[in-house]
DNA sequence: TCTTGAACCTACAGCAACGTCAGCTTGCAG
DNA sequence: CTGCAAGCTGACGTTGCTGTAGGTTCAAGA
């Protein structure tokens, strides 16, 4: 199978899939003659966990761990779910810190709703207007 | 005032602050002679918009926009509202989709919580199979 | 007055996680 | 056999900074 039809299998796109060579995720595959990557079963199976777990926001530093785990035997289990329980923390340390924000912006939004040409504009000195601000000054993403 | 003390007033780092700059966020400032950068009010103020922005998730681009809009007069309600309403339009999209990621996650992650050592990982499997998964494949951040 | 040493300067490299481009070669259908 | 889609490598661009190297300036203490 040639990198475009993994590709159209997986939903990675072709640049993508050798980056993923480049940063070693995916095992080099064999060659055509013409020095042409061709793939097969196993590479798309790992390719699709690569997507399955970058769709869930792991990291390619955290994906790296968990393939490091699938490959070796059975003694993985702590660390995977050590990984995994340490992302699921992240996501709701992240949503958490974005509902304050959108709480905030629609405050300042709301702001300017009264009428198109009747408001004078309260947002921008919203925005400059630390004193009004409730949410905890972190960056959100 | 040097910019040491305007990174310590606004909690913005010095290189960050000269980053800015460089990106046309701050006005160059005046020198010292000895071509040092030499700060006063409204480059503080200015800054604490950009940073306050910056916290609430607005890319430099759309600060770009809207400090360009609070230099011009009032008929800038329409697209400072427009702007900020787009990113809370973004910002409510993103939570929705971490909240699925969430319950995808703690799904996974449950699926090894029974025993120390008596659990045969279930993860690394689960993060295999996209079968199980019930999120909109899209990439979450 | 001199001398430290912290703070400042410029210019450039690097981070994630790819995307994009140029300029070439290969594979396959008609 | 020819034409062109698809593949190749290598390098650079993206966003929003952060950090480094190697030098200069500032302010305070001896």
């Amino acid at each position: 199978m040639p990198i475009g039809a993994l590709a159209g299998q997986t939903g990675v796109k072709v640049e993508t899939i050798r980056y993923y060579e480049q940063v070693g995720l995916l095992p080099e595959p064999e060659r055509s003659e013409g020095n042409q990557r061709r793939y097969g079963r196993r590479h798309r199976e790992r390719l699709a966990f690569i997507k399955h777990a970058r769709d869930l926001g792991f990291t390619v530093e955290s994906i790296r761990a968990l393939l490091k785990l699938s490959d070796k035997p059975n003694m993985a289990c702590d660390d995977a779910h050590a990984i995994a329980s340490a992302h699921l923390g992240d996501v709701r340390d992240k949503i958490a810190r974005l509902r304050l924000l959108e709480g905030e912006l629609q405050r300042i939004a709301a702001s300017c709703l009264g009428g198109v040409n009747a408001c004078d504009c309260k947002i921008i000195e919203a925005l400059a207007d630390h004193a009004r601000c409730h949410h905890d000054h972190g960056r959100v993403v």
